[in-house]
DNA sequence: CGAGTTTGACCCGCGC
DNA sequence: GCGCGGGTCAAACTCG
């Protein structure tokens, strides 16, 4: 059984491994915007902590229960060899993926715990920034530093700028993003490490109701638990 | 002309 | 209660 949740035409299996998770937790460039990157194993746990709410995909599913060739691109884009040109065998066919540009960046900190983001902050409004809702501080909240010479990593889903605000004890202004599709609520920060400006530290709020824009997922149900997990992706032009 | 960005003003929570 | 600081709003602006 196999669905096919949002249209777009192919790509690299790597690629689409990357892509697949939810609240933008990817970190290199698609090859439509450029740059790369990647994350650390950490990155899972945080991002399972980060989207608990994932109804059927989700990074501990493709952790868990992915394909080995998922699994596989996995490894190999988290190595530190890099990410150009990796080819995947099996399941998402012969077709040798585009040239990847070169390694931008990795994530150093994942921090499921928003309270451990922006050093500078201080106070539950800060870190929270919650006015009207009565959730957590952690709740559907992730932090992490990414090295990176782009200010805002392509994730695959669409941004609105909303907001722009410098920071007391950051010589960098902080970045206020929506995500622009209707209904999703999903906010990120992003701002300069206040340490080491060649870091940008993010922080996503929420949990996406929708896939990627640019992305079909192929699921699976497992028969005994009745869980989906990912048998595949594919990604459209941009 | 529509979509996205910029930016100053305003709102709200927290600490003193 | 007041001031500070972060987060959001919304009008003006820019760009394709």
């Amino acid at each position: 059984m196999h669905m096919a949740l949002a249209s777009c035409s192919s790509l690299a299996a790597a690629d689409a491994a990357v892509r697949f998770f939810p609240a933008s937790m990817a970190y290199h460039r698609h090859p439509c915007s450029g740059g790369g990157g990647l994350s650390s194993s950490t990155f899972f746990g945080g991002a399972a902590a980060a989207f608990p709410q994932q109804p059927a995909f989700g990074p501990a599913d493709l952790g868990l229960a992915a394909p080995p060739q998922l699994r596989d691109a996995f490894e190999r884009l988290l190595s530190d060899e890099g990410v150009s040109s990796v080819a995947v065998p099996g399941t998402f066919g012969t077709t040798p993926p585009p040239p990847r540009p070169p390694r931008m960046s990795f994530v150093e900190q994942v921090v499921p715990d928003a309270s451990a983001y922006a050093h500078a902050s201080r106070g539950a409004t800060a870190v929270a920034g919650e006015r009207s809702t009565t959730r957590t501080a952690t709740d559907d909240r992730i932090a992490f530093r990414v090295r990176s010479e782009e200010e805002v990593l392509d994730d695959g889903y669409k941004w609105r700028k909303y907001g722009k605000k410098s920071v007391k004890n950051s010589p960098n202004p902080r970045n206020y993003y929506r995500c622009s599709t209707e209904g999703c609520n999903v906010k990120k920060r992003v701002e300069r490490d206040r340490d080491d400006p060649s870091y940008v530290v993010t922080m996503y709020e929420g949990v996406h109701n929708h896939v990627s824009p640019g992305t079909i997922y192929y699921a699976t149900q497992d028969a005994t638990s009745g869980r989906f997990f990912v048998a595949g992706m594919h990604f459209g032009p941009c």
